[in-house]
DNA sequence: TTATAATTAGTAATCGTTACGAATTAAGCA
DNA sequence: TGCTTAATTCGTAACGATTACTAATTATAA
């Protein structure tokens, strides 16, 4: 399905209305769904498409997307928050590769502690309902070579 | 080992000093190691041993002892850094399960990323060297009868 | 001692975020 | 259609955690 109108479903679900400028916002979510991008970074992409629209109007957006699951507020240290698509049924957080060497930071959309969470549920109890997962190491490339800066790094910051 | 002894060795090791302003630092985080507190929070309760220290001090000690690798800077998502002991050896950094209803934090200090750990290396040429997993949920206790502040209960904020 | 480096204290400045009032737009209804 | 009310946006002021900076203090070394 067309996302944007997966999205427009869901905001008219809990009775809220995809305005123009709640779209715009997504539009640049969905065209650079490979970054993790900050307020800041937002706000200057979303004005080539829509030159007006103020900042704190990517705050409010951004901090309702959250609230539908539909993106995740991310923290990664340098000072901004930053944001992150959950991707098509929101049920799993994805999980992270970040290099110490360029910062490039992969996605693993599999989900990884489907077994964990068994666990957690019959030895502690705990029902989980949303996980974080980030590594932080080196790629064998990275470490030999140095990073060129290949076209298919996305460095955080 | 005393663990303040241990602590004044990494700092030797490296060159820092453990002055008496920051061994009053490093003994409020050990005496409250199942917290996670903020910089203010630490503020406040070295605040009793040694009532002239500066917050700035605070800032700066705690930023060193993210650098040895003594404390890990988190974010819980409420405004405030927060800074976790990372344990003996700091080799491998715990886990967390946060509970919805009552905000309890409960560590799991066994290592269960070393398996995953081992395929990132074979199959994605990724040599871990940190990582971070938090859980969030609800214990079946607390979905149950509320959570009534139970005296083991370690609310994050 | 005297010079040099490290550390601390106090506070001003920074900057991401939040709060707020006025203006605009949409929805509901006669 | 007009009128009323609610939702949303805009611009900006206020906030507050963190950082930066200077002077003072303390340790180290010649
Ligand atoms: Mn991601
Ligand atoms: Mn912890
Ligand atoms: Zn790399
Ligand atoms: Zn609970």
């Amino acid at each position: 399905m067309n996302p944007i109108v997966n999205i427009s479903q869901q905001f008219a679900a809990q009775n809220y209305k995809l305005t123009p400028q709640r779209e715009a916002i997504v539009k640049v979510l969905l065209d650079n769904e490979k970054d993790h991008l900050s307020v800041e970074e937002v706000y200057m992409l979303v004005k080539t498409s829509y030159p007006h629209l103020g900042l704190a109007t990517v705050y409010r957006t951004l901090e309702l997307l959250c609230e539908l699951h539909i993106v995740e507020k991310m923290d990664f240290g340098d000072g901004v928050a930053r944001y992150d698509l959950r991707g098509d049924d929101h049920a799993h957080m994805h999980h992270h590769l970040i290099c110490n060497v360029c910062g490039r930071l992969e996605e693993i959309k599999e989900d990884w502690l489907h077994d964990l969470e068994l666990r957690l549920e019959q030895e502690y109890g705990f029902n989980v309902t949303d996980h974080r997962l980030d590594f932080k190491g080196t790629y064998n490339t990275c470490k030999r070579n140095g990073c060129k800066g290949e076209k298919d790094c996305q460095a955080v910051s």
